[in-house]
DNA sequence: CTTGCTTATTGTACAGCGTTCAGCTAAATT
DNA sequence: AATTTAGCTGAACGCTGTACAATAAGCAAG
């Protein structure tokens, strides 16, 4: 990984591998971690070099963003029970989420994902919900608190960024236990509640 | 404002002054508008010279954030409706958030804020929470529950960062129904089963 | 086998960031 | 009036993302 190039002279990276060790930096030093230069030293780089595989640092987050989604489970297409395979859905992104920590604020920020993978998993969500009885605008409402409370509360589940002062606990289990409650209050409003009138 | 001072001449900061004018600069040019430079620029002084009223950037941002929060209206102490102050104290925050989009991210990137504002209003929830029946750890849960929702929801609603690329409109007032109608659910959930009546 | 084109990579550099240190001087204190 | 305190400046450090031009490796064509 590491050599003395003289221009000219290539280093065999590829897109992916950048990814990759993106993110390995990025679990291993944190988001401020993350910065071009210690990528690219990593990779035994020039910190230019990087920009022959990706735009930019913006661009390069909103892959890894994106990739991280891929490891969600989305249930087998036509399943007799909607409402749990929502459950499932939102469940598993939860906790792959929590597997990467750093990356979590960064949703919220942007907004949620817009690459291929967060998009699947949008449409995934819209279907299930069509299936358990939700069309149009309320099918769009209903997905949008999910994954607000979904992504929220894996942000909230990350570690703070410093200061161990006088830290509460707050283990990931019991912010997991805290999520899977709060989803079936939200999954019994959306599906089954009295009339959500216009309000 | 302006003024080309020598060394040891004096520009009468204020703290306040400090703080207000962050704010300003922050709705004015965004989250990445806010630096130090610019901030003593605008004031007509040096970027060091800042580091007399505050530790650091960090910490302004922190005070910044936990500034905002002074703004939420928080009902009469012993209400005959706590679900009802309830509802009033998120929805409240909410739209406080919303008056301030470029905070929201950084409130779950720090998972809430930590200040005085923050803590009074954490406070609140609590005696509210514990006046529909609540206390413990369910407490505890519900409040987590209903601060991520909240939170997360402001982010949702803020305007995207950049691109307008076939950007849906979205409009505040779209999120805010969305909002409502998710809290009602939540509440119903958080206070057992049958449907919350008020609001 | 050579010629030429494309592309990965380097060195260098720029502008900007947060922050620290040392000095100066106006204001506050004694 | 003398002395301390504190606000402010100038300069600098190390860091960031990124643009530009030069170089050489790889590949396609003659």
């Amino acid at each position: 990984m590491a050599g003395p190039r003289t221009p000219g002279q290539r280093a065999g990276l590829t897109r992916d591998t950048v990814l990759k060790t993106a993110r390995d930096v990025l679990t291993e030093r944190g988001l401020d971690g993350l910065t071009m230069r210690h990528l690219a030293s990593r990779l035994g780089v020039a910190p230019n070099a990087l920009y022959s595989y990706v735009a930019n640092k913006t661009a390069l987050v909103d892959d890894l963003l994106d990739d991280v989604l891929a490891d969600v489970e989305t249930p087998a297409p036509d399943s007799a029970d909607p409402t749990g395979d929502l459950s499932v859905v939102m469940t598993s992104t939860f906790s792959v989420l929590l597997g990467h920590p750093d990356l979590v604020p960064l949703y919220l920020a942007r907004q949620g994902a817009r690459g291929p993978n967060a998009q699947r998993l949008g449409e995934v969500m819209l279907h299930l919900l069509a299936a358990a009885g939700l069309t149009g605008t309320a099918a769009h409402e209903a997905r949008r608190v999910l994954i607000v409370f979904t992504i929220g509360f894996a942000a909230l589940a990350t570690p703070a960024p410093v200061e161990p002062e006088a830290a509460p606990p707050l283990t990931a289990d019991d912010v997991s236990g805290n999520f899977r409650r709060g989803l079936q209050w939200l999954l019994a409003g959306i599906l089954g509640g009295p009339a959500v009138s216009g309000s």
